[in-house]
DNA sequence: CCTACCGATCGGTAGG
DNA sequence: CCTACCGATCGGTAGG
């Protein structure tokens, strides 16, 4: 094992992903300098690239590490034994926790992932296709009916829509907090499910919605 | 009145702007150079510069043309006689339709409406938000009970966080169409909504999913 | 005089 | 750890 880093290496490290990922959640990744993110830091330069590598490192961890801590989330909620509805459930409150918790690594993971280089796109898109399968299987399981069907995934893929989109407009002061939240959005998304019809056999009908009139 | 600009002005123009919503898109407004969207229009940049007064230009005008085609829209089916859950249902279809018309721009507008100046921000997103109170208002005439509760506008959200979402995942060549998803998502949203419990009263429980377990 | 457009290069600033 | 500075590229515009 080599010599140790300074022991606060790690500390000032995680602290300098997490002011990055601020500057990058509200400016992109692209708009935000290196100066910028040093500045926020409270630290020079070249200081900061004692601690990161290049820009791209920066991105490429913050992207990492918060797709992990879902898969890690959702494997920690797989072992549970719970009721296949209530898995899912908490999966959604827990799901939002974190995103309340880090909403700015949160846009980066939906926004900055066009930036990162093929190779890392594809770990983090795989990570975050694991986490998808892993809700679309619970969801299977709270209703059997919808397993294999053509709306399993998209369903699915709606209730992240809910979660997602939430944290695009939700003020961390407002009104409702996240984890008011969570139920309804679990009630809407479970109470939905007995309502949506099964499939359209017809590939593709084109339904025709009325175009605007002429008086 | 100045003389005209040449006859193809116009379709020229209209071309560039919908060339710079595609890049923008896939690369985001900051990572994307003038000399791109010159190549992708087939112009030099000087050329792309007699159309355009600069890139800022071009981001201001991709972004309300968007939001103003979304106003359009829902004051057109604000004038339909049509039954309140048939409005909303309406609402759907067509947002839906025109997202996957103009996914480009759709985008932009989700995206880089950071990058806009404080008063071409407040102009996107007061109409923006002109667009929202349309949705929450006719949800609220299919849904009376939930009128002024403080679920109104969350849920409306929740709409939008489906509708929108989908279009950062949905394949144009995928295997379910937007005209076969507004369906389903019209029927998640109003099945969903019937389930629905009304608000919390007391201020923000703090509801504690449980922690990680230790053997 | 106008428009439309080229090749070449400007001043400033990015990451490093 | 800082000042200083590089090679490269940005958005925007000069002359012709």
């Amino acid at each position: 094992m080599p010599r140790g880093r300074a022991p606060g290496y790690n500390t000032q490290r995680e602290q300098i992903l997490a002011r990055a990922a601020d500057l990058f959640a509200r400016q992109g990744y692209t708009a935000t300098s290196m100066n910028q993110v040093a500045l926020a830091c409270g630290v020079s330069k070249p200081s900061l690239y004692h601690y990161v590598r290049d820009k791209y490192q920066l991105l490429v961890e913050i992207a990492q590490d918060h797709v992990a801590r879902l898969n890690t989330l959702v494997a920690e909620v797989q072992v549970m034994p719970l009721p296949p509805a209530d898995r899912v459930r908490l999966l959604i409150a827990r799901f939002m926790e974190v995103y309340a918790d880090a909403q700015a690594a949160h846009r980066v993971l939906t926004e900055d992932v066009k930036f990162l280089e093929p190779a890392d796109q594809k770990r983090v898109l795989d990570a975050q296709r694991q986490v998808v399968a892993a809700f679309a299987q619970a969801i299977a399981e709270a209703r059997p009916d919808l397993h294999a069907t053509p709306l399993q995934k998209p369903v699915t893929m709606l209730l992240f829509g809910m979660m997602n989109w939430m944290f695009t407009w939700h003020q961390p002061g407002g009104k409702l907090t996240h984890a008011q939240m969570a139920p309804v959005v679990a009630d809407l998304f479970f109470g939905g499910l007995a309502a949506v019809q099964l499939p359209v056999p017809q590939p593709a009908p084109a339904i025709k919605t009325p175009q605007r009139r002429r008086a």
